[in-house]
DNA sequence: CGAATCGTTGAAAGCAGTCAACTAGGGTGG
DNA sequence: CCACCCTAGTTGACTGCTTTCAACGATTCG
């Protein structure tokens, strides 16, 4: 079994799975602070490669058994992550299974900007490092209708589109997209 | 931190999350054996239900704590579990942001399949005791389309249509479109 | 300046959704 | 025992959202 733990030091990493005919499904992206590396035995688990450059802190996993034997509690808090990620996971399930386009976008701008406030403090300007395809591949839609919504949220007075993000105008509609 | 455990003895379970308006994502079945109950701190968590009787065995978070004082490798034994559950969670979200309809029932009876497998042996014979709103709701379809895609198959001669299952005329076929 | 990549926009097609009618079981009460 | 009803499931016609295919614009980098 690969239990090597990384920790995401700096940068932003995408997690994603793919179907044998190359589709692919972002299943997660990766802020500091975050951990990686918890696949499963077998021939499961996923790839994760990095947007842009990275610095990670790689615990082998003999290092990682030997933190495991002298603080027990560790291992109850990777427990707690696990059951958050999989909360999460979860909540992904919803997205990608019952809502629209417009409300995809919009809960994956509120949750990314929300993520960003933890580490950086909040903001309406919601930088976006991953490509059109990343956070398509993430909402389960095409760099299209990715594109199209964001123009579409444009017009309607919700954000502006800008290089390499967006500006939340209306972050109180954004929220109720998401909600709803 | 709500961290009580159930063991299911017995019958079929569904694990499902709401949206505030209604529309519901079926994120898993449980079968006996499984674990539930793994809810995060907070107000987030799913909800369970039973399709027809069940039997489940409860483990308090007292009982739990008592429990993973006594024997580590308890704790590390539910981590592995959690750990499996989030890969089969992303597996699922690969189905639901990449697949079609037909890939979708069919990847579904396959594994619904194979899980019975386990418990009760191999058949061709897949009892399916949830409704087809059930299935709809797990695999981010409607029934309409369920039950359609399921006429489909069985024109194909894929598999037949009984009450209260299916029959798989032809697995290779079925597994085919479950792996494409 | 040109090439390449990324993103946007348009037009058309298609898959799944919606609305609606119909069918089949299963249970209940007359 | 049968008629009725209620729910679950199927099927049809049509709509519509998202995809597909294609062209165009913008930005970056050699």
């Amino acid at each position: 079994m690969t239990t090597s733990f990384y920790n995401l030091v700096d940068g932003v990493m995408r997690l994603y799975k793919l179907l044998p005919d190359g589709r692919r499904q972002i299943v997660g992206f990766s802020l500091p602070g975050d951990f990686l590396g918890m696949a499963p035995s077998g021939r499961h688990g996923f790839s994760a490669d990095a947007i842009g450059p990275v610095t990670v802190c790689r615990f082998g996993r003999t290092a990682f058994a030997r933190f495991a034997e002298d603080k027990p509690h560790l291992l109850r808090r990777i427990n707690e992550l696990a059951v958050r990620e999989l909360d999460q996971a979860r909540d992904h399930m919803v997205l990608l299974g019952r809502r629209s386009a417009e409300e995809k976008v919009a809960t994956f701008l509120i949750g990314w900007r929300d993520r960003l406030a933890q580490l950086r403090g909040p903001s309406t300007n919601v930088p976006l490092p991953m490509s059109r395809l990343d956070i398509a591949d993430y909402l389960g839609l095409t760099i299209e209708t990715v594109s199209r919504t964001f123009t579409k949220l444009e017009r309607e007075g919700v954000l502006d589109i800008l290089t390499g993000g967006v500006s939340l105008r209306d972050p109180s509609r954004a929220e109720a997209l998401a909600a709803a």
